[in-house]
DNA sequence: GGCCCCGCACTGGCATACAAGAAGCAGTAA
DNA sequence: TTACTGCTTCTTGTATGCCAGTGCGGGGCC
């Protein structure tokens, strides 16, 4: 079955690559939450299904690894990561620390082009706060906060936030944590604040107001996930 | 030729992995520059070293790339990768970043064992300085920084400072950076300033002090590093 | 009935063979 | 002399086959 899946992945082998489109394929799955965490991946039936063979599967498999995103036992098998409480714990303080400092970069490099861009996300965010869209709040929260990174100017600073957000799955939570009451309107809020500080280049200010606003969303966050059993993973996923 | 290489290789294979024998192998190389930045790495050539096919000397660069510390150009090549002096740059901030954090957090922990062990090593660097050993604190240094993030703990955390160091070679740099008239001496005052922060549980001034001793350590590092032309490739290398 | 042990099926690890692109070099023509 | 063209020889990318360790289930033994 879903052999259009086949279909699709031959037909953008985008860098001539397979590998690097299975592995852009599968970290988009992940990510996403196609694949529930604890999943076993096994490398012939990827094979299969991208009509490719066992090596460059197993080449992907072992970067996403080193990535975190998936754990391979040796002669056991390949598994989606299960993240426990006390990694996520870490994965936001991480968070908290790389996107605060982003704020203060920012702030020190004066009126950027990102600036406007981020003027026009919020302006955006404002409407869909205003008339209840809570996915597409969603998705320029997401934007705002990657608009933030990118104003950084520093690309190591990004990948290593890339990382984290891809270990965290975060495009999954955003809407969870957007569920309690009130999130959305004090998000927004908070975003204003920061880029207010960032045009005062109050780079201090900025980072610390940055750093409160990703610890507030990190309690928004646990507070409205489903207390998992005492492993913590995510959940028992939604099928 | 080189074959004690192979029976190195092969009588220490740790973890039962050849791929993990040769990423451990080919990082420490790269990391304490026994291989020059740009120079080329052959597949082959590393497989026949090490007494192995390809396959697995392949999923170990693989592996180094996505840390950051070889290029792979598709069918041309493999490559220790050339950091930029832009990169250098980015590098340091995030370890002054991530530092500043470590601190920040240990402050925050009160006296936790690793404390001890600082305040033990400070002892030992006050004496190195004391009689110039300048390679003896080189290696406290290290130590101090090492207990540092680990008594940040969170793994995270170090796991990304990690990746940081390796991709500045910083074993290799640190004797470099001591070598400034006086380095030493200040530097040691400034780990002193930061430990007794910690200890005072002033989280925010640790985090300031710590990234100003790491600013510090920049400058008289770069002061020091020959100026390599316009590419900014780390230096011709010593042989 | 319950427990243990053996074997089968599946996993990833590794070796090897083939394919295909890239780069340098030589030869030739202008 | 110089520039271009074609080839030769590298390089990595992919496919495939075999091997060894793991886990599970069936069958035998207690």
């Amino acid at each position: 079955m879903e052999e259009h899946s086949v279909n699709r992945a031959k037909s953008e082998p985008k860098n001539g690559s397979m590998q690097a489109t299975v592995i852009a394929e599968m970290r988009r799955r992940i990510i996403k939450g196609d694949i529930e965490p604890g999943a076993p991946l096994s490398e012939l039936a990827l094979a299969d299904e991208f009509g490719v063979s066992r090596t460059p599967v197993r080449e992907a498999l072992k970067q996403l690894q080193t990535e975190g995103l998936v754990e391979i036992r040796p002669r056991v098998g390949t598994f989606v990561t299960i993240p426990s409480r006390r990694e996520i714990t870490e994965l936001f303080e991480m968070k908290e620390l790389i996107e605060g400092a982003a704020a203060r970069l920012l702030a020190q490099r004066g009126r950027v082009p990102e600036i406007d861009l981020i003027e026009r996300n919020l302006r955006e965010a404002d409407e869909a706060v205003e008339r209840d869209d809570r996915e597409r709040y969603a998705e320029l929260v997401q934007e705002f906060h990657d608009l933030l990174i990118a104003g950084a100017d520093n690309s190591k600073l990004e990948a290593h936030y890339r990382m984290l957000m891809n270990q965290l799955a975060y495009s999954r939570l955003v809407n969870t944590s957007l569920s309690q009451p009130g999130r959305a309107t004090q998000s927004d809020r908070e975003h204003h604040l920061v880029l207010e500080l960032i045009l005062a280049k109050d780079g201090d200010s900025a980072e610390q107001v940055m750093r409160e606003h990703v610890r507030a969303s990190r309690r928004a966050l646990l507070a409205s996930l489903p207390i998992s059993g005492g492993q913590g993973k995510f959940g028992t996923a939604s099928s």
